[in-house]
DNA sequence: TGTACATCAGTGAACGCGCGTTCACTGATGTAC
DNA sequence: TGTACATCAGTGAACGCGCGTTCACTGATGTAC
């Protein structure tokens, strides 16, 4: 936003930063392939030969696009979670109403995360910046988990890859703004709602 | 694969059929965004003026290899389901792995029908093979439905969605057989089944 | 405070390339008689 | 059975275009003295 508009000079100053916004945004407006770097540079307001001051190549624009996408994923559903407070299950209704949020506010940065065929470990940042968001998930589906009787206790890391899942399905199939969305009765928080309540009961955790 | 090898003349005589075919492998090859019209044209062994005769462009293109997805994705699931013998828990344990093993088989199918970006009302006819396909789900789900006591059935159409979004989820995030997997201590299969028991057990369907 | 210099981010021109799309065409096929 | 003709699928040449990538360059910034 500031840097088009501001008056620069010779330097950019940020280009860096400038280029996975304007990545970022052309994947908002045509889909995880709909950006070039040569479109992306001139929505940066720059050369086309600029972008390789910072960038080897498209796939590595996008690899940061993705990382940056998952640190703002893991400070949604963070915040959302609140370390379990209130109390776990309302704490936990909030994370998947984050995540449905995230994919469909942020469908973009959502797009570069998981529809762009990038490998996740494509760089080392990237690698992380998905395991510390997945973190999140995994450290709420362990104090699900703590409050069952311990014979009845499900791994923990099954326990948050179905949670993952789930979440993930739904704001794939049914939660996109655009046009993949297929019209149907009840909507995405409804429907990611109550298959987690389906879940949690057949864990032994139904509604106090 | 017989009209590469097969000596043709002038005309070509299958030409459509190849076409699908031939950006089905590029899909495979290179992901969703990964063929060109001209790309397909040459793998068909045809000039690049020829699928002009057949598709409007790219994205009919792809429409018609999404909807030949859907054809054949149905067909799948439906012989895996095979109307519920022999008995209905045993056909949709099947029918999960149905689905994954599709996912996983042909990927590029999948990927045309669900990662293309493509709107699933792109076409009628990829309108009408989509909601085939999520008819054998939905039909699966209403027997296990009507397996509950009436006063504890959940809507037919909510539960065929949450199923539709498990699997996909799990496909989608663990279930893929190029570089997009994660490394994980349990495979897909695994994690689609204990997932859907949980959710099962969850409904009141636990193991007779 | 001022000057010289090293560093480095961005330029702009150039290149070859493959794509999408059009066009008048041509050769194969099938059908009417 | 043979001939004339209509149909239509595929050709190949042409076009303009934008992309990726390189290169020697240039102008701004910061630092040493």
């Amino acid at each position: 936003m500031s840097w088009k508009d501001r008056e620069r000079g010779y330097h950019h100053g940020n280009l860096r930063q400038a280029l996975i916004e304007a990545a970022r945004a052309l994947i908002g407006e045509k889909g995880p392939a709909g950006f070039t770097f040569a479109e992306a540079a001139r929505a940066a307001g720059v050369s086309a030969a600029a972008p390789y001051r910072h960038f080897r190549d498209r796939d590595a624009l996008m690899a940061d696009v993705a990382a940056q996408g998952f640190e703002r994923f893991e400070a949604a559903l963070a915040k959302a979670w609140n370390e379990g407070k209130p109390e776990p299950m309302i704490a936990f209704h909030h994370l998947g109403r984050a995540y449905l949020h995230f994919a469909r506010t942020e469908h973009a940065y959502y797009s570069a995360m998981f529809e762009s065929g990038l490998s996740p470990d494509a760089t080392p940042e990237l690698r992380a910046a998905s395991d510390r968001a997945f973190g999140v998930l995994r450290g709420a589906a362990e104090t699900l988990c703590a409050q069952l009787p311990a014979g009845k206790r499900p791994p923990v890391l099954m326990v948050s890859l179905h949670i993952w899942a789930i979440s993930h399905g739904v704001a794939s199939l049914f939660g996109r703004g655009d046009s993949g969305r297929r019209k149907l009765p009840m909507d995405a928080d409804e429907l990611l709602e109550s298959a987690v309540l389906v879940y949690l009961n057949g864990l032994g955790l139904g509604r106090a």
